[in-house]
DNA sequence: CTGAATGGATAGCGGTACTGTCTGCTATCC
DNA sequence: GGATAGCAGACAGTACCGCTATCCATTCAG
């Protein structure tokens, strides 16, 4: 097909899949003449996968060029695949670390029985929740970290989940891709799911009210 | 303290609290002549929360202003005003709703007794819910809605500990701020440590190695 | 043959979150 | 009291991001 039609199916404009394509988030089309080039089922594949990274994921052009760059590495480990996804993800966001939310972090991970991160500013992901802690306190939070044990709790039932619904997908490029979508539709959904549960177990721990 | 002491105390340069000042994120200090105000503690307080939910939250300014507006709303419930607090960090992303999702969301909901979100594009949580889930079968996924009950699950096991959390805090005050702080830098922390229970998971389900 | 579409290049636009500059004042220190 | 620094308020300017518009030579579809 040509960009108009690769335009139609995706509902994207076609001055917009240009911006990809020189942005280097969708490779180019085959070149059939010097001004015609086809694009198959693949390209609108990658082009919804953008649309749902950049709509429903929020990121950035470059966090998205980053994410694909991980997906289309060839001679790398799923495991690596998905460490570099989740560097992608988790942008630094630019917060001062307290040492006090730092020092939490690496009791937390000491805890967990993880040894590799004994520089919190090495990986995003750990920055980040470095990151989050510091601003917790910021604001006069200054034992948020209770509730990390609670969270990781919560978060293995759900990686649980995530991990049966990877499995069961067949290829090893499907796999990938469900370690994208899942990890991060995945956030946007657990985000949604997470208000539902507090109206929920706020009804069943104080009754129907909950109105302070 | 004047303006100069604010930035120093709270690492916000003053040209940024001054925009802060005329986008209403902030109140105006006590003015003592005409080009002289005085700001105190409660500024200092404010002006790190607002800083907190845009480097931590990723909200935006208008977001932002939404917020502040909710926790200062005086005669709300709480249950009121946390559902606007979400209402404002939920934002739509103007994904167009696939039917199907949206059926899938109205199915979730009614499974677990809850029979007002009839309209799922009424509330920005149900919208958020069905766009993700719409973007997940744009990209081949059409089954994405088999985690929500399990996410469900370990969502709960969350909400527990958010709510004990924020029932130790005392003043009603102190209660919204910790909603607004659990529920927006935990989305942060949770996806941090989410990504921690990928790694422990897998490693627990596949063996060491999760290499694919 | 003609009119719409295309690839490629480059320039422009609208929104967001600041940042800088100016003016007329005020606080403070010597 | 004079020098210096800081301040409130108004407004213009900047930097970046994610597109969008325009142009050209070419090519495809009817």
């Amino acid at each position: 097909m040509r960009v108009g039609e690769l335009a139609k199916r995706s509902g994207v404009p076609v001055p917009t899949i240009k911006y990809y394509l020189r942005e280097g988030l969708l490779p180019a089309g085959v070149l059939t003449s010097p001004n015609q080039a086809h694009y198959d089922e693949e390209h609108l594949r990658r082009l919804r996968l953008v649309r749902a990274l950049v709509d429903v994921g929020g990121l950035s052009i470059a966090a998205v060029r980053e994410v694909l760059a991980a997906v289309d590495t060839r001679d790398d480990s799923l495991h690596n695949k998905l460490g570099a996804v989740q560097e992608a993800i988790s942008q630094p966001g630019s917060v001062e670390l307290d040492p006090l939310a730092v020092r939490d972090v690496q009791l937390f991970f000491a805890r967990h029985g993880e040894t590799e991160c004994a520089d919190v500013a090495e990986s995003n992901v750990t920055r980040m929740l470095a990151a989050a802690l510091s601003a917790a306190r910021s604001v006069g939070h200054d034992h948020f970290e209770e509730l990390l044990d609670p969270y990781l709790e919560g978060m293995r039932l759900i990686a649980r989940a995530d991990l049966e619904y990877i499995a069961r997908r067949g290829s090893s490029d499907a796999v990938i891709e469900a370690m994208v979508v899942g990890t991060l539709i995945g956030d946007a959904v657990i985000k949604a799911v997470r208000r539902l549960a507090h109206v929920q177990v706020s009804r069943e721990v104080i009754g129907d009210g909950f109105d302070g």
